[in-house]
RNA sequence: CGGGGUGUGGCGCAGCCUGGUAGCGCGCUUGCUUUGGGAGCAAGAUGUCGGGAGUUCAAAUCUCUCCACCCCGACCA
């Protein structure tokens, strides 16, 4: 491509609603352009970005033996309607009608469409298992689009989903699937980890999320340096402290501690340890009130929360409602003293501690010296509600957990017969008898994916694409390709030996200053730049440079290929 | 939806408080010079100051209202 004739729509200057810097580079870079919010225009140059990844996802999918088919953006709600999410699924969902006044959806996944397409085509046993996929636009409302195109509303997305007649199978092909990504990943060049995930909306027993790991990442993830364990923070088991609770030593005192609300503040102005004090948060669940207490170093894990019994779904309560239960504004409630009608769930390292501090249901004043069973009531129920936090034993029991930020870039779920049975899509086994699919479901952000490399990739210059994902790999500058004969004619031979030999380059026959070239072709990312002027001419040679290297190196004219065979 | 903020040429911003000629940098056009790290000089084009209503002799500036976008909290590939 001769960069003339191409589009190039390079910015010196980030537009000032870009937050993240992979966002900021990919507008000023051309990749990409904002219609509205959460929804992109790709560039030419970003969509080659966006083929590259699909190019791998689809190689990689179609040798793992899945098939691809494309299915309706727009979906009809009687689909939606008969698996439950029409109403489940919330104002996520674009909804829309037809002249007809029918409703339709477009589709931020395809569980439904293609469980249909499974109950209508698939009848016999002998059929599976099937695995269809396709690469596709999605749609999700998002509450709030950002980071460009990490978060949007439209996206593009890959999304498969297996059909077995056992689940023996399924966890078969999910496995197979997780090995499928991993190459899929590692060949994009990324920096990426597989954890154990909440299976979330989609519902389904097993769950994976594979994560490019970044500090802007808006996922945290737990790991254990000495084992295989991750898993993403939302899930991470705290483990129950070894050492029994220790008997009482204090008498529960009332102290002053006018102005401080929080645990941070009542620990300063008593001098303890912030692991002495105890918080207690107030939540309802179905109108009935709630006290949760967690260590003051701790933070509430929401998601692990609604999984105990009778806490499903769970919400804050008002400062009103906390004012009704316990006659207390927040900030100085506790354990003891409450009503005997409202729940107490103790988390299990709250659970081993005595002479705590915690709030006296009175404005202004803690206890300090608290021990359950002497000055309250043991709590109602023991569990894990605590985030994890660097430095927790990791449950397998091998180390330290360790936390660090990912993004999302992949899913595989197992889900069982959770569609078939709400739609009825069955197949007749070897017996004759009609039985439901058992169904596993694997999504690739494809779009994100682009927005995560750079995330991952990049320096003060710009962009620095893996070769897997560049939009070409090699930028050829010619210095004073308007004017120089000699140099116009090397680089086109050049051009046309390295075109021949089936690698991309992008010649910047603009006859621009160097410096704009070399800024331009650094801000792209193009990983491999080779330069030829006058002076390397003269002895036949031309400058090669990475697009990470410090310095460039003379490379012989005759044989433009040479660096980058040394790089593979 | 709640809280905070921003809308001025293609991009980044100043001007608004204290009403009176719409400005700067980048980019763009033309010419000359320059040509190994975002060139110099000269000439030029580009604005319903987010929309609407109001106050005023006069509104980018003050008031009301609507809209869009961004940031912080509940979603997910």
């Amino acid at each position: 491509m001769r960069a003339s004739r191409y589009f190039l729509a390079t910015l010196k200057e980030a537009p000032a609603d870009a937050e993240l810097v992979s966002h900021k580079l990919m507008v000023r870079a051309g990749l990409i352009r904002r219609l509205a919010g959460g929804i992109y225009t790709w560039m030419p140059l970003g969509l080659r970005v966006v083929r590259k990844v699909e190019a791998i996802v689809r190689e990689e999918m179609n040798r793992a033996g899945a098939i691809e088919l494309f299915m309706p953006a727009v979906q009809p709600a009687e689909l939606w309607q008969e698996s439950g999410r029409w109403q489940k699924y919330g104002p996520e969902l674009l909804r829309l009608k037809d002249r007809h006044e029918r409703d339709f959806c477009i589709g931020p996944t395809h569980e439904e469409v293609v469980t249909d397409l499974a109950r209508r085509e698939i009848r016999s046993y002998r059929q599976l298992p099937l695995h269809f996929y396709q690469i596709q636009t999605k749609f999700r409302d998002e509450i709030r689009p950002r980071f460009g195109v990490m978060r949007g509303r439209e996206f593009t997305m890959k999304d498969g989903y297996s059909f077995h007649a056992d689940h023996a199978d399924l966890q078969r092909e999910y496995r197979n699937m997780h090995d499928t990504y991993t190459r899929i990943f590692t060949r994009l060049g990324l920096r990426f980890r597989a954890v154990s995930a909440d299976p979330g909306a989609i519902g389904g027993t097993g769950s994976q999320e594979f994560h490019v790991l970044a500090e802007s990442g808006e996922d945290a993830i737990a790991y254990c340096p000495q084992s295989d364990y991750a898993a993403n923070v939302e899930l991470a088991e705290a483990m129950a402290p070894g050492a029994p609770r220790p008997p009482p030593t204090e008498t529960m005192r009332k102290v002053s501690t006018p102005g401080k609300t929080r645990c941070e503040d009542v620990a300063e102005l008593l001098g303890v340890p912030l692991q002495k004090t105890v918080k207690a948060i107030a939540v309802v669940h179905d109108r009935e009130f709630s006290l949760l207490l967690l260590r003051g170093d701790h933070a509430l894990n929401e998601i692990k929360t609604q999984k105990v019994a009778g806490m499903d779904p769970f919400r804050f309560a008002s400062d009103t409602e906390i004012q009704q239960n316990l006659r207390c504004k927040p900030g100085y409630i506790g354990p003891v003293g409450i009503p005997a009608g409202i729940r107490v769930v103790a988390d299990r390292a709250v659970d081993t501690m005595s002479d705590f501090v915690c709030g006296a249901n009175e404005e202004g004043f803690h206890l300090t010296g608290v021990n359950f069973g002497r000055d309250c009531s043991e709590p109602a129920a023991i569990a894990d509600i605590r985030k994890v936090v660097a430095g927790d034993p990791s449950p397998d029991g091998k180390g330290m957990l360790e936390i660090v930020r990912g993004i999302e870039v992949g899913h595989i779920f197992q889900l069982r017969t959770r569609y078939s049975e709400a739609m009825k899509a069955t197949f007749l086994d070897e017996t004759g008898g009609s039985r439901f699919f058992e169904m596993g479901c694997y999504g690739i952000g494809i779009t994100r994916i682009v927005g995560a490399a750079i995330e991952q990739n990049h320096d003060e210059k710009g962009i620095v694409f893996p070769d897997p994902l560049a939009p070409f790999h090699v930028a050829l500058i010619p210095i004073g390709y308007g004017k120089n004969a000699a140099v116009r004619e090397a680089a086109d031979s050049i051009y046309h030996a390295l075109t021949d030999a089936g690698v991309e380059v992008l010649l910047d026959d603009r006859d621009e200053r160097p410096g704009v070239m070399f800024a331009d072709m650094e801000l792209i990312g193009i990983p491999h730049r080779m330069v030829v002027g006058e002076r390397g001419l003269k002895e036949n040679v031309i400058e090669y440079q990475g697009r990470r290297d410090h310095q460039s190196r003379k490379v012989p004219l005759a044989d433009p290929l040479s660096p980058l065979r040394s790089k593979q």
